[in-house]
DNA sequence: ACCTCTAAGTGGTCGGATGATCAGATGATT
DNA sequence: AATCATCTGATCATCCGACCACTTAGAGGT
């Protein structure tokens, strides 16, 4: 016999997961309601409650669902919910690819900036010359410039205009943010505004090669200091 | 009415799954071991059958455990493989453009393409070569290159050797999978043969910037037949 | 030695029962 | 009338015992 691949096993709750999913897409579940109560639902759906439960589970698990005991169970948005839960849920017990991470980022990144450069809108650049503001203020009066800078690479994910990336950046920030409280030197915060702001420039003249290059070292910088 | 107001959310499933990846952690349960029957179990710890079922479904949704019917709870080992299918399932339904996909695709590979050109080992670089020889049989045959290039693009991001990057590629390529099943023209399918023998050869003469290069106008041309 | 088929062990599913928790209704107090 | 405490119903969380479905290994016959 050639393939029996994987298909054979059709577990009762994966069947409800995909039904529930499918629901979900087709509108009939809307986030912020309510699935109806376990009892109905499961004898809805021809099945026992124990499967269901598995199923919402699983679902609660992936990030599209939160129920509450004594309340109900909400349906969530998966497009606006940051992966971070589930990516976190994804590591757990995974500490070693801590470093990885930072790398990937660092892969991945630079050419979000050269595409942020190619498509950021008037209103994009505001944001992210606003930012850079906040953070001049913010190094003056000498604290710390982790939260500005996490808000800065998402303005650029977002100016990038491609929501795939922008939500594994963000889930990717949530986690690293998690892992490390590393706070930056002093000198390297300057050193940091300093890289920034070649980054706004380089997307606001559209120039997406002096975005990449500039994103590339200043990642390359922290990476270094992060060992 | 004393303190201990936070713990309250502890839902008991969630004891059990730390205490299972505690006790995959101190080595009690080792990779390729059986769990004790979910009965046993059960008793052992305390719980009720369906408490730890739950927990035991959640550690398989995150791959660290495979349960088999009729066969026993398998032991995985989370830091080597399938990493991809819980990723797989992170991005199960939702709604992406495909579109979105090829250009994050284009985004990271690139950059893989470098690393790869750095850390390629020997047996890396023989395994290129051996699946570029196969390529030119496929093309010469008349066949389709679509499974030939997927493990092409596989090896390369196995030769950069990050692990995050190889499962978050190979998740991303199950998903095009799903979504599209087009095939390359034939004149396409030279370019591409061309296009791959250039990326080998940048990999074995240790050129991370040619091998770069080459990556992105291979997979710009790829967008650019897809459109 | 080979095949068949049974039996034991395991995860998968079911339905009911009980406990814990929350939101809203009810009623008492101010 | 407004505020607060309590009651009530609904819902999820957990447990239990039974039965179903599947895999494996071994008994027994050929």
């Amino acid at each position: 016999m050639i393939q029996n691949l994987e298909i054979k096993r059709s577990k009762l709750r994966d069947g409800i997961v995909e039904h529930l999913l499918g629901m979900m897409r087709d509108g009939q579940l809307k986030p912020g309601a309510y699935l109806p109560n376990e009892r109905e639902l499961a004898t809805a759906l021809g099945i026992g409650r124990a499967s269901l439960r598995e199923a919402i589970h699983q679902l609660e698990v992936l990030g599209y669902l939160q129920a509450r005991q004594g309340e109900g169970t909400l349906v969530l948005d998966p497009s606006s919910k940051d992966l971070a839960k589930p990516f976190g849920n994804l590591l757990l017990g995974r500490p070693h690819l801590a470093q990885e991470l930072l790398e990937f980022r660092a892969l991945l990144e630079p050419g979000v900036a050269a595409l942020a450069a190619t498509r950021a809108t008037p209103e994009d650049i505001k944001a992210l010359e606003a930012a850079l503001e906040t953070q001049h203020e913010i190094v003056a009066a000498g604290q710390s410039l982790r939260r500005a800078d996490l808000e800065f690479h998402e303005l650029i994910a977002r100016a990038a205009g491609n929501d795939v990336t922008l939500q594994v950046l963000s889930a990717l920030r949530q986690l690293m943010l998690n892992l490390r409280e590393r706070a930056l030197a002093d000198n390297l915060q300057h050193l940091t505004l300093e890289h920034h702001s070649q980054i706004v420039n380089a997307i606001r003249k559209r120039k997406p090669d002096k975005a990449r290059a500039a994103m590339e070292t200043h990642l390359k910088e922290v990476v270094r200091s992060a060992k």
